[in-house]
DNA sequence: CTGAAAGCGCTAACAT
DNA sequence: ATGTTAGCGCTTTCAG
């Protein structure tokens, strides 16, 4: 975190309290007043400053600002394999939107490639930020304890760490995975499979749970498990050719993710000659805008991500007022999207549920 | 920029080079000779500094660092529209990790819904930042002169204000919409087309005048631009059934990015029942990994997203050894991909050129 | 090679 | 309502 060198452009000179306070025959304190709300400062004195101050650029130093004050408007974004999930993109640029309006700042910490969110984050952790949001990612639960005596609340977003006490905003995948088994169960198909993502992580496991859990309630106990390594649009293509090569074709299938739902489905038709959802009925999670394209028309299970960004902020503004503010999940329910990848029954068709 | 409340869970101590200064019994000033590199400080002591520093979290305030140095390591990165083109994502992402890597830190600047770059431009100025990287905006001469003063260089990522001396990175557009010509006339087609992207901006301008000059060169002359509002899916869908409801349809079509030529070729397909590339060939601009995928198969002209944040990071560190480096343009070429969305003639296919 | 002292630009008591 | 003073945590002369 060492500054680095900067020689000057010419003179590069920067416009401090001092200057406005000489040039309006003010003391110092009474520009920082001006720009310090609740602080006792006539209206009149305040217009005149904040007028100047405007004329010429002049905005209190950030950092002198934070020295003093002992906080900031710093928000830290750890990220890792954004590029993978064309969602998380949108996610990382609506929430340092609704931070920026928040009056936040955010700062990013990508976590490259060969390393992990742990070593990344001393370095959020350096800026002091009052919250983390780790998206996308999951931590030691030692980093976790570094953080909160440093006085940083970590936020984990669409992840979470079962049975840590830590702050996360997710979707309900669960409860999605039961709705596409419901779904597909009610489209009639009997014999169904599910095409993972990235074992380890808990979007994975609980759409997984949630679907399994569900069709056995409705008494479909067929039901395969097709393993990959991440979610990708390669691993849903290679997973349903694996499939398709065995005796035991499946029905209908649901992808853990719709980018492993649009590899799985480019398969099928591509490679394999099958139509989709005559042959066989494909599903994802997700809603990603591709899927709404009219080439793939993919039923899903939309992933509410306003709601959750929603759902961040308001966690972000409690914290900030009540410090000590016990850590909570917030699960946030999304809703099926039922497109033309499943075979329809009854003329039943597209059926915007939210 | 003002700091919020921030009430101290519990009671937050922050370690502070003091707390180091006591316990080893050094002064303030070793602790931070041993953080400050080219300093005179002997190599056991340092050691041990560091090592205590290392095993209690104790880093340097950043925020005192930049109040005395008068310099920092934040670079600031406008980005607008971001999830309009599934490749700026991308690019923010590789970006703020090349920035990571090379010990700066990034920090988001959204361009909201309704707001310019001028906007928000100067709340990234406010951190004095060394650089900020406008990424797909537009900035007015006016903000720019402002950043200026402030010492702040602006680099514009993969736009360019014409006529302006700023410095930017930029893809080879011309060459690009150049080598798009040139494969479609060797296909044989002679009734082309373009569809167009957002209007003002550079890369559809260039795209479109690199495109048809090299036409004209090659001796074809029926050559209908099509213009849409903005580059998008919906866009390329809409202009495709336009053109398409005209008499004089064309043979191959170039569109001004991949998101367009997707919805161009679904239209085609889906919509209209032609077939790419049999009746009609289409070609993109950008190679996002969509375009690579069985059920679309686009040809495109590759973005050079890894050399351009290489070439970047080199303005970067030119810049910030000699800050009188004068604004320059870099453009970088991409290559042409050609799939099977366009017609193959002689057996020519997929032919990596880069 | 190390310590003491000054000061970066600002805010926050404390006076007035 | 405004001015004065004392730091925030660090780097950087300047001494030693």
């Amino acid at each position: 975190m060492k500054p680095r060198s900067n020689k000057s452009k010419r003179t590069r000179k920067r416009i401090v309290a001092k200057h406005l306070a000489d040039e309006l025959g003010v003391s110092i304190s009474t520009i920082s007043r001006a720009f310090t709300p609740d602080t006792r400062i006539s209206p009149k004195t305040k217009a005149k400053i904040l007028e100047y101050a405007a004329s010429i650029g002049y905005q209190p130093n950030p950092y002198a600002q934070s020295l003093t004050t002992q906080n900031n408007t710093i928000v830290g974004i750890v990220v890792s394999d954004i590029s993978n999930n064309p969602f998380y993109p949108e996610a990382l640029a609506r929430l340092s939107d609704a931070l920026r309006q928040a009056g936040y700042n955010a700062m990013l910490f990508p976590v490259s490639e060969g390393q992990t969110p742990d070593d990344v984050l001393p370095q959020a952790l350096a800026f002091e930020p009052e919250f983390v949001i780790v998206l996308a990612a999951t931590v030691s639960s030692q980093a976790t304890v570094f953080a909160a005596e440093g006085g940083t609340n970590l936020i984990f977003f669409s992840r979470y760490v079962p049975g840590s006490p830590t702050f996360s905003v997710t979707c309900d995948n669960a409860d999605g995975g039961r709705a596409i088994a419901e779904h597909l169960v009610e489209c009639g198909h009997t014999r169904l499979a599910y095409i993972a993502g990235t074992p380890k992580t808990s979007t994975n496991r609980d759409r997984w749970t949630g679907f399994s859990e569900r069709c056995t309630e409705l008494g479909v106990t067929d039901v395969h498990k097709e393993e990959t390594g991440i979610f990708s649009y390669d691993s849903g293509y290679q997973a349903a050719l694996r499939m398709f090569a065995r005796s035991a074709r499946p029905e209908a299938i649901f992808c853990a993710n719709d980018i492993v739902a649009l590899g799985a489905m480019d398969a099928l038709r591509g490679e394999l000659g099958l139509k989709v959802p005559d042959d066989v009925s494909v599903a994802g999670f997700d809603n990603i805008f591709m899927s709404g394209w009219p080439s793939h028309s993919l039923t899903t299970y939309n992933y509410p991500l306003e709601q959750m960004i929603a759902q961040t902020m308001m966690l972000i503004e409690r914290i900030s007022n009540d410090p000590d503010y016990d850590p909570i999940s917030v699960v946030v329910p999304g809703h099926l999207v039922v497109r033309s990848s499943t075979r329809a029954r009854n003329g039943q068709d597209e059926h915007p549920a939210g």
